[in-house]
DNA sequence: ATGGAGTCTCTTGACGTCGAGATAGCTGAG
DNA sequence: CTCAGCTATCTCGACGTCAAGAGACTCCAT
């Protein structure tokens, strides 16, 4: 089946016949693909009155495990945004009473951000209903389709991961 | 090589043994990789002094193909923002002088953007650097592996671009 | 000890996006 | 021919993000 970036490169390839423009098949994909999971997203969690950015601060506090805290720096790497825009997210869950913010015993210029228990009860219900749509729209793909996607996406995001990025 | 998206998962194995978290091993992989991507763009289109949406309103007019132009509505698909968003966007680049608003003749209701001497120009010299940037990411990956991705992602979006969405 | 480089978080102002609704024009069934 | 429903674009206010930089603290070499 066609999709909207086949048409993107059938006329690029029509009006810039000179130009070798195959990495769009691969990263214009991944960008509009990442564009429709967001829309999706909000949709799934409005069920939960939870904003994306809402979920993802969530989430990664209760992966943290017990007692479910992490610095706004970590945050930051796990959801690559800017502290600026951390500290105003931290603010307003904060405010919801969804976290706690505390200062840090081991150094004074850091805190500690804490999921209180209703965050954490948050957390596990959106995290089901979001585990239910991602299947279901992987469901166009194999179990063994899907591992070879997870590796072969894998090799593209290790380096920005690894290297600081 | 490990990422961030191994350490995830690895997380939610532990903390929530209960659940099937494999959908992550590939949706969340997009996510990610398409964050790092905008901020890659971001940089690389500075040096040509221009923002990643000009960058998609100009290339999508670009690619049409003389004379350049399209609706607002047909932007809107290729583009995947709000009506708004749009009009805002149209708004701006026509202040650049990157493109102008003429009336379509065929529906009164309806306006036509077409780009600019300058703002082909700009499209043009922008898409070459994006170009090569793209290329040395993805030279991660063999010839034969960016066709099998192109081809497994192909499937997750289609649904998207086909269906409404 | 101490000074300077480095780190961590927060502040601020500009900017871009969204969603909902308004307006104007098209279209087809009766 | 007409009017109800549809489509295309724009308006507006609320919101979230970013970039740059400030302030507080830590760490290491001296």
């Amino acid at each position: 089946m066609e999709d909207e970036v086949d048409r993107l490169v059938a006329a690029w390839r029509r009006e810039r016949p000179d130009l070798d423009v195959e990495p769009l098949e691969v990263l214009s994909r991944v960008s509009r693909l990442a564009r429709h999971l967001d829309r999706a997203r909000r949709l799934a969690f409005s069920e939960h009155s939870l904003e994306p950015w809402e979920f993802d601060v969530l989430t990664a506090l209760r992966r943290a495990g017990s007692p479910y805290q992490l610095s706004p720096g970590q945050l930051l790497t796990q959801t690559l945004v800017t502290s600026g825009t951390m500290t105003n997210r931290i603010d307003r869950l904060a405010k919801k009473g969804l976290v706690e913010r505390l200062p840090d015993p081991s150094d004074r210029r850091g805190v500690l951000v804490r999921l209180t228990d209703e965050g954490r009860d948050r957390a596990d219900q959106s995290l089901a209903g979001l585990l239910d749509q991602e299947r279901a729209i992987l469901s166009e793909l194999s179990s063994a389709q899907r591992g070879e996607l997870a590796a072969l996406l894998r090799q593209l995001t290790a380096p920005f991961d690894n290297i600081p990025g």
